[in-house]
Order: structure tokens, then sequence, then C-alpha cells
RNA sequence: GGGAGUAUAGCUCAGCUGGUUCAGAGCAUCUGCCUUACAAGCAGAGGGUCCUUGGUUCGAAUCCAUGUACUCCCACCA
């Protein structure tokens, strides 16, 4: 078969990737194998593929072909998130654009555009998954508002709520101001900001003594009820008990003691306004405080005051601070840095905002969740992220399920014309339920009210182990007890609690059983200034371009490369020339194979010594490589793999190997070339998949239905170190003389004899054929002593080796090289004799350390012998 | 403020149970090679106060403490 001379990355994939689909070797159906699965964190639905993506993908399909080649039978269940949110704010922002206001909509209105961006847009990031090379079971692929998704959702939320762990209540939530909803601690950012501090001036009653209390927020004193000092204040012990005015709006409040004020900030003194800020919310219950709600929920000022009505809060801070300053209210103004909460979403300034939510009691569902983390049940890689995760289990808040949205699953809560609610999975059973609570037969579904709001994104993506699988519908089903619990989950840190433990939780609540054996916790990718990769930056290559560019292995190989876990990882494009040029040499080594002419002939012993070291060299590296998986150093096994072929390999194996100019090679020596190359394509393949096949297919007519990503993974075996000892030293005797070579700028193919000193001449005896041909020797001789010749020498271990050079040997240079040595040695042999006696490391250290530093210097008393030997020899 | 982590070559990082795996790898740099698989290559070379200062130990890059710098998470002094 004719091998193109060049590697097409492009034609490769594609055609690879199809073979793939054809032949079904994704799609998993339970059987009597074990199993091997993994759930996708599902990308956003809009999604549009990134860095992160392909990190996070790679490792995934790295680790599913590595099990499906090892014989597992690998389930890799694809799927995208509904993500609320982000969803409803990008149609949100389209029907914008297209002069449509989403409150001119209906719920169903609005849906029905949703569910159109969703069909049209949606999966995209799924297509893309697949140019990566991605060895999803896409028959699975599930989205988290499927109908029995969706169903699972409800059917959860009514039992939690029926096992009394939901509850509705008044909270103090992150209101998002453009997005109209309340958001989780989660999703809201803390930022720096430059503001200022106001000082205000409050007149005390029935005083014309005024206290100034500082704040970053005068706009909020339309909600001020109290003031508060420290009890511990001295400064203001008289005003205790008193009543202060509220600066503009004239109301009178109290001045109450808390010893939360710091006396140190401002002026010791706190405005409390309950409705706009989380201390003072809690000041609020503490003193029974009254509450007032100043905003609208898009931030403007509402007419409670009947102060600044409809005025947006950013503009009224200004105004007010002009008004304050005019009414002489205004003591100062400071240039202050705070840190002020923005939407992950939306980017606006978070608002504390008084609401009625639904809340998941989260208490008693976190233990069992971080006890399987704490015993390692359920292994975090890299594990530093317990202690994370163990205080945030210990101080687990109650979740906020409900956002005010309409793109998700709607709580199926449903109000009763007189007050009150029921929750049913179905509008009729909650008419029944109602029916039941309220005594009343002739209530219809259209006297009740359907909650308005949505159930958190998250509230659908807990469940997802267990849900794609319908292990909530039917929890007894076959695909559920067979794949669950899943293997590995991959994803990144930032979700660990939002995502991974709540995933936790609910396999512990809905399964009695975790949902994953361990969880490969990723870094984030940086360019290379260490910046997060990000749109607004620009600093975000698009990873299909990468892909054109370079072929979808050198990305993989590249992301890989750099990536330990947990550790962020420095991109740079650089590394997917090196990916490329790896799967260059991969491409190379095998045209180099199959030029040669085979021929039915005796075996040269010389590669008959390259295949048995080759083979011992190929055992102890797949052992490495599999006890690297096995620890998650997924970057370290292909550090192995790269060097293993690179130099081992094609360095040194195939130069073994090779045949001279022309001349033909001895059909064993082929096979077994062969072989190996196979085997090394086999370990190869989880990262480099597409390459790896291609070739795979040239090296024998393979049959339709035939493909290396189901065959098997060599397995470890056990290795012979002396072989692999005994040709590193070959291997450095080779060095030396190439060394030698370049120093006297003799011509590589000038054939040399070499003269051996060595007690260990079995040694010699069985690699001198190797010697011969990888040094380009005319003999190798075993000789008692030096050659009287004048010789170039060197040592390795203790033997002794000499080129005898003749005119080109310059004495002085020689000597000056062995004194060097012979320097370095004594130097050496001083520091092992110290610590030898040195009695206090003799009677404590352990006795083979001991052994081994007297091997040291026996050995390097015998190398200064020599080389001392030498030097005379050669000043006489 | 609370918690966690990191600091080793120009860059990115290994170095696991303290001792020949002890100062390493890849990339980058430099030198020499258009040696018929591969210049996306081959053969070599240079390059480090293992962040500081102490301590433990016969022995420390490794363990402990302190300081410094950076990173992340949590909480948010108005």
């Amino acid at each position: 078969m004719e091998i193109p001379a060049k590697y097409d990355p492009s034609s490769c994939e594609d055609k690879w990737y199809k073979y793939w689909l054809e032949k079904d070797y994704f799609s998993s159906t339970p059987d009597g194998r074990e199993p091997y699965t993994i759930v996708i964190p599902p990308p956003n639905v809009t999604g549009v593929l990134h860095m992160g993506h392909m990190l996070n993908n790679t490792i995934q399909d790295v680790l599913v072909r590595r099990a499906r080649m090892k014989g597992y039978n690998t389930c890799w269940v694809p799927g995208t998130d509904h993500a609320s949110i982000a969803t409803e704010a990008k149609v949100v922002q389209k029907l914008k654009d297209e002069g449509i206001e989403k409150n001119s909509l209906t719920r169903e209105e609005f849906l029905a555009h949703a569910w159109e961006w969703k069909e049209k847009h949606g999966g995209i990031i799924l297509e893309q998954l697949k140019k990566l090379g991605a060895s999803c079971d896409w028959k699975r692929t599930t989205f988290t508002m499927d109908n029995h998704m969706s169903e699972s959702v409800i059917k959860v939320f009514v039992d939690l709520h029926k096992k009394g762990l939901i509850y509705r209540g008044v909270r103090m939530v992150n209101w998002d101001t453009v997005a109209l909803t309340a958001l989780s601690d989660e999703e809201v950012i803390h930022q720096e900001v430059q503001s200022k501090l106001y000082y205000l001036r409050y007149k005390i009653e029935g005083s014309q003594e005024y206290l100034v209390v500082a704040t970053t927020r005068p706009e909020t004193i339309l909600g001020d009820t109290a003031l508060c000092l420290n009890p511990n204040d001295s400064r203001y012990t008289h005003l205790h008990g008193k009543r202060v005015i509220v600066p503009l709006v004239g109301r009178s409040i109290p001045i109450i003691t808390d010893e939360y004020v710091d006396i140190e900030f401002g002026t010791g003194a706190l405005k409390v306004t309950p409705a706009h800020d989380v201390n003072d919310y809690m000041l609020g219950e503490k003193y029974n405080l009254e509450v007032i709600d100043i905003f609208n929920d898009n931030g403007t000022i509402n007419d409670k005051v009947g102060l600044y009505v409809g005025m947006d809060r950013a503009v009224c801070r200004d105004v007010i601070a002009k008004d304050l300053a005019e009414a002489s209210l205004l003591d100062k103004v400071e240039d202050y840095t705070n840190k002020v909460g923005l939407s992950e979403r939306t980017n606006s300034v978070i608002e504390p905002k008084l609401s009625m939510q639904w809340f998941l009691k989260m208490e008693e569902l976190a233990k069992p969740a971080l006890d399987s983390v704490m015993s390692d049940e359920v292994a975090l890689v890299p594990a530093k992220f317990k202690n994370t995760y163990r205080h945030w289990m210990e101080n687990v808040k109650d979740w906020c399920v409900s956002r005010q949205l309409w793109w998700g699953q709607q709580i199926p809560a449903y109000y009763l014309p007189e007050g009150g609610f029921v929750v049913g999975e179905t509008p009729e059973e909650a008419l029944a339920a109602a029916k039941e609570k309220t005594g009343n037969d002739s209530l219809t579904i259209q006297d009740l009210r359907q909650d308005e709001d949505v159930l958190d994104t998250w509230f659908s993506s807990w469940l997802w182990p267990i849900s794609v699988f319908d292990g909530i519908r039917n929890p007894e089903n076959e695909e559920i007890n067979y794949y669950y619990p899943t293997n590995d989950l991959v994803t990144a840190p930032e979700i660990l609690f939002f995502w991974v433990a709540r995933m936790i939780i609910a396999g512990h609540e809905y399964r009695k059983e975790i949902p994953f054996k361990s969880v490969y916790l990723t870094g984030i990718v940086r360019d290379k200034q260490r910046r997060k990769m990000s749109k607004s930056l620009g600093n975000s290559p698009n990873p299909l371009d990468l892909i054109a560019k370079y072929g979808a292995d050198s990305v993989r190989m590249a992301m890989m490369m750099c990536s330990g876990a947990g550790n962020d990882l420095m991109f740079d494009e650089s590394l997917i020339e090196q990916g490329r040029n790896f799967g260059n040499k991969i491409w190379n080594s095998f045209r180099l194979i199959k030029g040669w002419e085979c021929k039915d002939m005796e075996q040269l012993d010389s590669s008959k010594l390259a295949i048995e070291w080759f083979n011992e060299s190929l055992n102890k590296n797949i052992t490495e490589i599999e006890s690297a998986f096995a620890q998650y150093r997924i970057s370290e096994a292909l550090t192995l793999l790269y060097r293993l072929f690179w130099d081992e390999f094609s360095g040194w194996y195939l130069e073994m190997i090779k045949p001279a100019y022309g001349e033909p090679i001895d059909s064993k020596s082929y096979e077994a070339t062969i072989d190996i190359f196979e085997k090394l394509l086999h370990l190869i393949h989880p990262f480099m998949p597409f390459i790896t096949e291609e070739l795979w297919h040239f090296i024998g007519d393979r049959k339709d239905g035939e493909s290396l990503m189901i065959s098997a993974m060599p397995a470890p075996a056990e290795h012979n170190a002396v072989v692999i000892s005994d040709v590193e030293q070959m291997k450095e005797i080779v060095s030396s003389i190439r060394n030698i070579r370049k120093e006297k700028g003799l011509p590589t193919r000038e054939l040399l004899e070499l003269y051996v000193v060595s007690s260990d001449t079995a040694l010699f005896n069985k690699y001198t054929p190797l010697l011969l041909k990888m040094a380009s020797l005319a003999k190798v001789e075993l000789v008692n002593e030096k050659p009287a010749a004048p010789a170039s020498s060197f040592l390795v271990k203790t033997s002794e080796f000499y080129l005898p050079l003749g005119e080109s040997i310059d004495v002085e240079k020689e000597i000056e090289k062995l004194t060097e040595e012979l320097n370095y040695l004594t130097g050496f042999l001083k520091s092992v004799d110290k610590k030898l006696s040195n009695e206090r490391f003799v009677a404590s250290a352990p006795a083979d350390i001991v052994e081994r530093e007297k091997a040291k210097q026996v050995d390097a008393e015998s190398k200064i012998a020599s080389l001392t030997e030498q030097i005379s020899v050669l000043r006489n």
C-alpha cells in the first residue's frame, strides 16, 4: 500500500470519525462486561466550544478510549444543559434585537421562541466535540429539559417537599436587576471598585447635635429604620436610647446598640437598612426593626417613601448626595475602595433584596455527602480539594432553588383561590391534593394558579448521573443498575460545590449510593501571560480553527501535555506544534518501516538484541503508564509515551534495526518491528485517535469492521531490568564515541576500532554486534591492557574504552580532559569518604544505604586509579 | 478577616517514603550537520543560592517553624 509522504489530518479525521460512527463503536448497551461510565458535564445548550471544553473533553475521551481498549463496556453520555439564566438572557437579547420586549409576550409565546432558538443553536457544541474525536454514545444525547428529564426534576421536587425539606421563605437574596431574578451566592462575583464614602448628618431628636454616619450607599437612607452604635463606644454613650431624624426623609428612627458595629470604621455609627443589606437584615431581625423596601425589581426607586420615585439607584445616589450637600447634611465625601457583587450573567450590580423564594434544607442532606468524600469513597483528584469541600459542606446553607425566569422547569406548586398552596407532579395531582386540603370538591384546574418561578438549573443537573439513565422515574431499570454509579467525573473545580457536591447529595438521597468513584478536577486554561482565557480579552483561540490548522490529534496532545490535575495550564500554540511534530514523527517512523524490503534470511545478531531490549523496555513503560493512569497522572503518562516513542523507539530501536542503505531486512525482524509498532499505536491511540487509526490500517489488510479503537490494549507484563540497564550502558558508550567523533571532526561513516578493558566480558561478548552497528565500528576487542598506540579514551561504569586514532590524538588535550574527570572524581570520593568516616552515619543510616556508599567508594577509587595511570602513560 | 495552595533552569513543570532517580524533563537558546523516514529532523552544549532565615537529622529541594511573594476558595466593615 502506498503511504503518502505527509500526514493529512483533515481528510483522515473526518474519514475515521465517520467510520467509527457507522460501525457504532461508541454506543453501549448493558451486557456481561464490567461497565466504565462517564457522564459529560453538560455544556450550556447555547454554548460554543472554548479551550476549557477542549481540555475537559479530551481528558474524558482519553479515559474512555483507554477503558474501551481495556475491555470495559464504556458508556460516555453526552448532553446539554438548559442553563436557564444564560439561555433566557440570550433569547431576551435576540428578541430585543428584533424589536420584541419579553414582557410583551405571554409565558407560552416566550417559551416558543426559546425552544425555537434551542432547536436552531442548541447542540452546536456537541457537533464541535465530534471534531475533537469525542467518542460519546451520541444516541444517548440528553438535554436537561427533555420531557423525561423534566419529569424527574419535578418528581424530586415533589418528593423533597413531601419529606418536608422544601420550604418557602422570605430571604435576602441576590437580586439581578437586569435579569430580574434571584441568583445563588455562587453566581455573584465580588469585585473591587473605586467608590465614595459619604458622611451623612443625622440630627438627634430633641437636640441640636448631629450624629455623623459613613455609608457607601446614601440612597438607601430612604429605607433606614435605625442607627446602630457599639455599646462599648464611649464617644456615644450619651446617645443610647435617643432617636434621630433621617436626613431629607424626616423620619424618626431609634438608636440601637450592638457589638456588631466596628468602632474603628468611619465614625463608629452604622445606619441600618434591613431591606437592602444582609447584615442590616440580621440586625433588623434581632431588634425587630421595620423593613422598608425602597426599590422596584429593576433597581429604580419605588413609591414607598415618595421621594425620587422611578429614579435609577445609580442616578439617585448622585442626586441624593447633591441634595444632602445643599441641605448641609453631608459632612464630607472620601474616596473609598470597596467590593461590589456583580452578576455572573449580566454583569450588573447585585441588589440585596428581600423576596419570597423556595428553599431546600441542606444540613441533613449534606452529611452523608461529606462523609463519602472524606472517606475517599468518592476520590477527589487532586486530594487537596477535600479541605475546601469539607469547609463548604460543614457550613452548608439552605439552597435557594427558585428563579424568576420562564426558561426551565416550572415549580410544581399551585396556589389555591383562598390562599395556601399544594404541590403535585401534574396539575391533576395538584387538583386532587387541593380538593383534599380544602374539602372543596368543586375546584377545577383553572382555579389553581401555578407558581411562576422555575427551578435553579443546578436543581436539574444535580440529578444528571441518575436521570440520564432514567433512574429517578424508574429506579429499578436495567440501565441505571448497570451504569450507576459512574466511574469518573471530569470537571472544573469552580463547580465543585454547585454541582459535584449536590450530585453526591442527590446520589445518596435517590440511589443510596455515590454517583461516581472519582472526580478529576481540571485546571483553568490560561494564556501565556497567565490571564484567564475570555472572549472579552480576545485571548481565547477558537478551538475549531486550531483543529483545522493542526489537526485534532495535535490539539489533544497540546491539552494533555500541559495539564496536571488541578493545576491551571498555560496554553500556548507552540504546544500544538509540539503535538503536530509528534504526529509527524510517528508518521515518518512508519514510512521508514514500510519502505524496507523484506527477505527470508538470517536474522542479524544486532537485530535480535534490539528486539529483545525494546520489548523489555516496552513492558517497563507499559507498567509505568498503567501506574500513572491509576493515579490520574495523565500528563505524566503522555510524557512517558512521548519519550518511549521518540527517543527509545525512533531514536534508538529503529537505528539499531535499520538495514544498511539499499539492503533488505530479514522477515523475522520485520515482523517483530511491526508488532512493536502496533503495540505503540495502541498505547498512543487514546491520545491521538486519528493518526493511529490511519496507520493501523496501513499496517495490514484490515477487514471491514476492524478498528484500532476497539482492539485490546497491550497488558502490563514483567520486564527484565538487567537487559534494560545493559543496553543503557551500551547507549552511553555509543554516545561517548559520537562525542569523540564530533570533537575530532571524524565523519560518522569512518569505521573505528574500539578496545575495551573490562571485567564484564560476558556483557561485551553479548552486545558487541549492537556496538559495531550503532557506533560505526570496525571491531570491538576486549583487551587486558590499554593499547600502546595513542588513543582517545573514556570510562563507562568501571570499564575503560580506547579509540586509537593515530595522528589525530592531541596528547595535551587528552590529558586535560582526563584531568578534569579525575578532579571531579577526587572531589566526589572525598565526599563519600567523609560520609563513611562519620561514625554516626555508619551507625544510624540503614545498611543498604551504607553499602551503596561503600560501592560508590570502591567504584570511584578504581576509576581514579585508572585515570591516573592513563594520564601518566600519556605524559611519558 | 477565615481557610487552602504554590515558590526548583529563560518558560512550563516532574522530583512520590529524607540517602545514586538528586539537582531532572520538555520547550526555548547556542554549536555542528541538507547523514535517502522525518530540518516539524539528527548529534551535542550551556543554563539552577531548589524563595528567605532558622530548626530537626549522621544526612534536607524533600520534614518543621518564621518571613516574603503570588494564586484560589469562603465571608463581606457600612
